[in-house]
DNA sequence: TTAGGGTTAG
């Protein structure tokens, strides 16, 4: 027999229900809830459209424990279609229902990446005569952000302009983050600018849209305006504006940010420490960036992934190794991030058989599906151990369509072990799927001249300029005393020009008589040896370096980055400076971090 | 009374 309830009892139910439901959820009370939904359905309290709609909220928020726990990627999504599916029919049996239902389905939906879905029940949304409001419209955002698809984007910037949500800080925020997603950080700037009010949230939204799409001076302007508007730092700024020191490579800033962070006795957050541990790797002071790792109570995936990578990135790549190993044997579990960082480490140390035991393992042991990425990396590893043919086999049957990134990768490798009949095959492949890569032209003729076929390299070089392709210049750069300096290849712009070519006169002797020999492989051009030699002389690296060593007191550790990679003969010649000088020299390129210390460097001349 | 915005790794 059911129990009745009193009257004066049942009308004080629907009153109540709401906020209790509210706490359920805020607080996670599963059982709690179930009782008060059997409450609400006994009591016909869910007749009352703000017990529905809290009961709604709670099956999107709380979805019923007896489905699958989202472990991996394709569970997760089992999990998240069977609560829709339950806050769904909690939605379909409401006999009144108003924006705030459809909102709260639209949100679980669009918040758990189900993007067509979502669109789907706007669309119903419209048909059943409830028009989108404010909520509809900031949740629709992220999903053209996702898809940088500034036109439907526009188009809710117009309806909301159209329909008085203009001001609306949470469209605002949406609207911000669209157009930086879609690289149009001007529109964001608009957006923002035409906002009334001040709005703390709204800076950080700036902030973080310029960060995360390299607009790294727009950034840094963002939040001297922001402090200047009065606004205090918050934790998100830090974990904004950080990562954009590591992409400049700015260790001074990244300095400067950690001391706030720590008078701020903000190093407990995890956004922020790993932010910190990032930026130290990227800015080439992977010592600093152990050191924060090693004082976390408990890592989680992202701090592990960025020193895995660190370590992969600056070596010794071992490290690497045993970090994911100690991961391994925790309660983290690797993602595809992680195996992209491990995979990294093989790459640079040589470790074959290891690499093909991690990529296995991704689907064997973790239900991760390689993606191009990986199968890219173990190309690479595959084709700098010098097993070319095996990964020119690995890549043809691969169960993805190759993409020409994934062959420029044994393209690359083709090169350095001189195989020019192997690189016009694979470059043939690439130029097919795409014909104007830049990249690959530049491989392929660099492949040619160091195996002294001149005339194809010159043949294929004229019909680049043909067809109007310009090799991105070589530049390198260094920060002394708070200020980055650039060079690029024979730059004589630089007022202390004249002491660096001095300077590197004396090295140059210095390592005659220790037995440096120019090395001329990577000179592309069919020119007489002592002419050769003089074009080395030249290479940005070596004027960067040279420029740090004079500028700074004996002992400094030198930090130069390169945008492209390091050339053979400044390798070599950073090893003979930095046993003359006695320093550190940290030289990154475009593919990793050289360490040079003693006349050795940290990459084994393995790169 | 019920729904919404900003952060770290490739």
């Amino acid at each position: 027999m059911r129990a009745s309830f009193p009257a004066a009892a049942r009308s004080s139910v629907p009153a109540s229900l709401p906020a209790a439901l509210k706490s359920c959820t805020a607080l996670g009370l599963r059982a709690l809830a179930a009782s008060l939904h059997a409450l609400a359905l006994r009591s016909g309290a869910f007749a009352d459209r703000f017990v529905a709609n809290a009961l709604l909220n709670l099956y999107c928020k709380l979805p019923p424990a007896s489905y699958p726990s989202p472990v991996m990627h394709g569970t997760a999504r089992v999990s998240q279609v069977a609560a829709l599916e339950s806050a769904r029919k909690v939605f379909d049996e409401m006999a009144d229902k108003d924006t705030v239902s459809w909102n709260t389905l639209v949100v679980f939906c669009t918040e758990k990446g189900q993007h067509q879905e979502a669109l789907g029940l706007i669309r119903e949304m419209w048909g059943d005569g409830c028009k989108p409001d404010s909520f509809t419209l900031s949740s629709m955002l992220p999903i053209f952000a996702e898809r940088a698809d500034v036109r439907r984007g526009m188009e809710v910037h117009g309806f909301a302009t159209r329909n008085g949500f203009g001001d609306d800080v949470f469209v605002g925020s949406g609207l911000i983050n669209m157009y930086a997603n879609c690289t149009r950080t001007d529109y964001s700037v608009k957006v923002f600018d035409n906002l009334p009010g001040r709005d703390a949230i709204l800076w950080n939204s700036m902030l973080a849209g310029c960060a995360q799409n390299g607009s790294a001076e727009e950034a840094l302007e963002i939040c001297r305006r922001m402090l200047h508007s009065g606004i205090r730092p918050m934790p998100v700024t830090f974990s904004s504006l950080i990562p954009v020191c590591g992409n400049l490579a700015s260790l001074h800033l990244g300095k400067q940010l950690h001391a706030y962070v720590v008078f701020g006795g903000l190093d407990g957050n995890v956004f922020i420490t790993s932010s910190l541990i990032d930026m130290y790797c990227k800015c080439g002071d992977v010592s600093t960036a152990r050191h924060i790792f090693d004082r976390l109570q408990s890592p989680d995936i992202v701090s592990w992934t960025v020193m895995i990578m660190g370590h992969a990135l600056h070596g010794p790549e071992r490290e690497a190794l045993v970090l994911f190993d100690r991961m391994e044997l925790g309660d983290v579990k690797p993602n595809d991030i992680t195996f992209l960082a491990v995979l990294t480490a093989c790459s640079h140390a040589g470790l074959v058989d290891k690499g093909w035991k991690y990529f296995n393992s991704m689907s064997d042991h973790y239900g991760i599906v390689p993606s191009l990425e990986h199968h890219a990396a173990l190309a690479d590893i595959l084709g700098r151990a010098g097993k070319l043919e095996e990964a020119y086999n690995f890549i043809s049957n691969m169960q993805i369509k190759p993409t020409a990134s994934v062959w420029s990768t044994l393209l690359r490798a083709c090169k350095v072990q001189k195989n020019t009949v192997l690189a016009e095959e694979v470059a043939r492949r690439i130029f097919e799927l795409e014909p104007r890569s830049m990249g690959s032209h530049v491989t392929l003729s660099n492949a040619y001249s160091s195996s002294g076929r001149w005339n194809e390299a010159a043949t294929l070089r004229k019909s680049m300029r043909k067809k109007g392709m310009k090799k991105e210049p070589a530049c390198s750069w260094i920060e002394v005393k708070n200020k980055r300096h650039v060079f690029v290849a024979h730059d004589k712009s630089h007022p202390w020009y004249e002491r660096i070519v001095g300077a590197l006169n004396v090295f140059s002797e210095q390592m005659a008589r220790q037995g440096y020999v120019p090395n001329t492989e990577d000179v592309f051009q069919d020119i007489e040896e002592e002419q050769k030699s003089h074009v080395l002389c030249g290479h940005s690296e070596k004027l960067a370096m040279v420029f740090g060593i004079i500028s700074t007191p004996p002992g400094t550790t030198i930090r130069v980055m390169k945008n492209l990679r390091v050339c053979v003969d400044c390798h070599t010649v950073t090893k003979f400076i930095s046993k003359i000088v006695g320093r550190e020299i940290v030289m990154r390129d475009a593919n990793r971090f050289h360490h040079f210390k003693d006349g050795n460097c940290s990459c084994g001349d393995f790169w």
